[in-house]
Formats: structure tokens, C-alpha cells, sequence
DNA sequence: CGCTAATGTGACATTTTCGTGACAATCGCG
DNA sequence: CGCGATTGTCACGAAAATGTCACATTAGCG
């Protein structure tokens, strides 16, 4: 896996300077930027893989940066981790409103950092190459986008395709509603948790009796993908 | 997903009475100790999965606790939140040197103090880092969230689930029902001792002849798990 | 050996969790 | 704009899990 590129904006090169020592020790490459222009000027150039992005800065400020970037076709995929001071609540709704993936509260440790930019990072990346997945006669392909039990054709809408999808990449795995979310309908969107079960149930459904055992209940906790058993 | 619990320790019993409010309120058990030396005792007794710790109190400093605690290969993976009232930088840095992974300034909000919390407890506990534990042909694999003997799936409910789990990981030794209803159950419940009698005996029950033995009565005590005798 | 307290056991009522169909809101698209 | 597809939420019932009791059984003690 190659090396993920931060680019780190915050007019002050101390903050930016312990900021850049954590990542490289964690092996990620860095780049930093003082100001809003010069940081909208690196996007583009050199395509960073993350953006951790100070809240107050002269001039135009990160959350105003963070909005121009996400309405950008080309830069909107670009995920943002807001850094900020305040800790009110107001602040993190217009940080995410704002398109931010996360936002971090000064101070911080450098390990939380870290994890943080991890955790964003995974769930925004696409894992590369996706394989098409087969089970059982079942079978998933991620470039036609299409879902086929023994030959023949599935209409499975978006969400149970995804759902579907990560179920056959994490077989074996015990997973609750709330981590379905994260993982399935993306981070901070604010769903039921029993809206997964109604998704499990149409998935269910679509499957047929063929395959539909192989969504399993782990009651009192989730769901589970396994051809076992 | 099981409740987790905090261990809060501040000399004073007002602030202890309102985060233990505020995490109640969020679903965490709450043990509290108002010293270093009991704070200590309780770590090593009660296994909570979060020690919130005052900075100052008398006799042992809070930062003393957190680096003994860092110290001790037993209880190092305890992630620690440092409460302290300055809020001054070296505070801050000789805090995290001692091994603390947050730390909050007071005052903060309840919510802020909840926030904090989740995401301490969410990097610090990799959902893969309950080992699989197998012991006589009895095989509990908390990825999957399955039980089997000898490679046959038992059904079992999620109470003797966490009821097997904690025995298969706490072996050799007498618990209490009250000891079990605070680690299985989670703390503030109001359940009949006798309860937990009926629990090991489904628990027993679905173990089968294989391997009932291991869970053994220690009259006038309580229960205990072990391969011997 | 008999007595008593502790524990085992089956049955039952209650609570919790899950499956399911229906419905309204929203989205994508012609 | 209008239409069908998709989605989130709810309400209801079924199924599973849970807590408690009553009674049976057992261990330990004099």
C-alpha cells in the first residue's frame, strides 16, 4: 500500500510542525500550507489524500475553504478533517454541514490524531481494485455493478448492494447495527438502527431461498455474512 | 454491544456525582474511588475499561497513578483521560508522557466529557482485540460471536454468551453471583442473585456432558471455570 | 442419620428483540 | 413536471430471551 499524502493547513508552524512530526511517524507523506489560497493551490497540484484543515485562519477561513472544496466535482472527494479550538457544539454541526469528515478539538494528542485520520481515511478510500466477490453461486461484480445468483440477474438497489457487498468482503464476521452504518451507509448520517434491519429483511428477500441463509442473526447483537452453518 | 465501564476518580464527591450522572445517562457503569491507593485496588479488581482521573488530589498525584498504572504490563492498556483544572501546556505534555490518551480541562460539559469519552474508547478498543479463546474443545470466537465443542456451533443466548466469555477469560477463580452480575450483567441492574443460578444452569445445559464440568460450584460462594479437578 | 442451608431444575409470565408489511418522503430521470 | 424506484420510519405480531418462582435435590454438619 503506498503512502497516504496530508496536507496540513494552519497559519501556525509550530501546530503544523508537531502535526507533521506525528504523521511521518506514522508513514504518511506530508505537505503544509499556511493559508487558505496556497492550500486551495496544492489540492489541486498535488492531490493530497486528506486534508486536516485549521478552523481559524487570517484571510479565508478553513470552514470557508472546506466549503468551496466540497462543492468542487474535482476536489468534493477530497476527505477533511477540521482542526478546531472551540469546543461548542455549534461549531462541529457547521464543520460537518460544511462537508468536514471529522473534526478534531485543540488540544490533542498526536495519537488521537492519528487514529482519527485513520479511521477517516478508511472509510473514505475505496479499497482500490474491488474483486468480484463469488459465493456460494452468488456472485457480486463491482464493475457492472450487477448481482447474480446462478446466472441469473438480481435487482438489488443501491444500499443492499452495498450492504451485500461488504457482507461477502468481511464473511465470517459478527457486526452490530451501528457498525453496518458506519461501514455501509457511510459515518455521520443520522439513521434508525432498525432501518438496518429493514435492509437486511429486502436483501433477504432478493436473495430467495437460495442465499438468503447466508445473512445470518446473531441475536443481541447484529449480523452476520457465513456460509457456514 | 456490552455496556463499558469507567472508573472516576477525583477527591472531590461533587464532580464525581456529576459525571457519574452524565455517563448514566449514557449508558456507562460507573465505579468511583475518591484516592490513588483505592483507585488502584479497583483497577486491578473491577477491570474498568476507562480510568477518568483527577489530575491533584492529596497524597498520590493523579499523573503519579497514570504512571505507575502505564508502568504495570497488567494494567498499561488501560486508556486514561486526565482531568486537570490548569490548563497550561505543561500540564498538558508531561500529562500525555505519563500515558494518558486525553485529557480535559476543567470546566467542561458533560457532553463534551461523553464525547471524549466514546472516542478514547473507540481507538482504544480494536474490535479485533478480543482473542479467540478455546479451552478443552470449547471454542469462543468473539469475531464471529460463536460458540462451538469440538467444532459443532452451540446455540446460546447472548447472556451465557457474555456469561462463557467472561469464565473462559477469567479461569481459575471463585466468583461471587453479585461479582457476576456486576461483570456479565453490567452494574446497575437490579437482579435476584439466585439469577445468575439459572443462567449457569442454561449455560451448563447447552455445554453438554463434554463440557459442563468446567463450570464448578463453590458452595457458599459462588461460581468457577476451570479445567482442573 | 437427620437437618438445614445452598444449589439444581422445570415451568411460567414478562420483556426484549427481530421480522414483516405498509406508508410517506425523497430521489433520479425522462 | 410527473413517474417509478428507493429509502427511512413506524406499528404490529412472532419468536427468543430473561427473570422469578416453586419445588426437588444435594452437600455439609452435628
Amino acid at each position: 500500500m503506498t503512502a497516504k499524502t496530508v496536507l496540513i493547513v494552519d497559519d501556525e508552524a509550530s501546530i503544523r510542525e508537531m502535526i507533521a512530526v506525528a504523521l511521518e511517524m506514522a508513514d504518511y507523506r506530508v505537505l503544509e500550507a499556511d493559508n487558505a489560497q496556497a492550500a486551495h493551490a496544492m489540492v489541486v497540484d498535488d492531490q493530497p489524500d486528506l486534508l486536516l484543515l485549521d478552523w481559524m485562519m487570517p484571510g479565508t477561513s478553513g470552514i470557508e475553504l472546506a466549503r468551496r472544496l466540497k462543492r468542487d466535482t474535482t476536489t468534493a472527494e477530497l476527505p477533511i478533517i477540521l482542526l478546531t479550538a472551540k469546543s461548542e457544539e455549534d461549531n462541529k454541526i457547521q464543520g460537518l454541514e460544511a462537508g468536514a469528515d471529522d473534526y478534531i478539538t485543540k488540544p490533542f494528542s498526536p495519537r488521537e490524531l492519528v487514529a482519527r485520520l485513520k479511521a477517516v481515511l478508511r472509510r473514505t478510500t475505496p479499497t482500490g481494485v474491488e474483486d468480484t466477490v463469488e459465493i456460494d453461486g452468488l456472485r457480486l461484480d463491482p464493475v457492472s455493478h450487477r448481482v447474480s445468483a446462478n446466472g441469473e440477474a438480481l435487482d438489488v438497489g443501491p444500499i443492499e448492494y452495498r450492504l451485500l457487498q461488504f457482507f461477502m468482503t468481511h464473511q465470517e464476521r459478527a457486526y452490530t447495527r451501528s457498525q453496518l452504518l458506519d461501514q455501509v451507509w457511510g459515518g455521520n448520517v443520522y439513521v434508525e438502527e432498525r432501518t438496518v434491519d429493514v435492509h437486511i429483511r429486502r436483501l433477504r428477500k432478493v436473495l430467495g431461498d437460495d442465499h438468503q441463509h447466508l445473512i445470518q442473526t446473531v441475536r443481541g447483537t447484529g449480523y452476520r455474512f457465513s456460509t457456514k452453518e
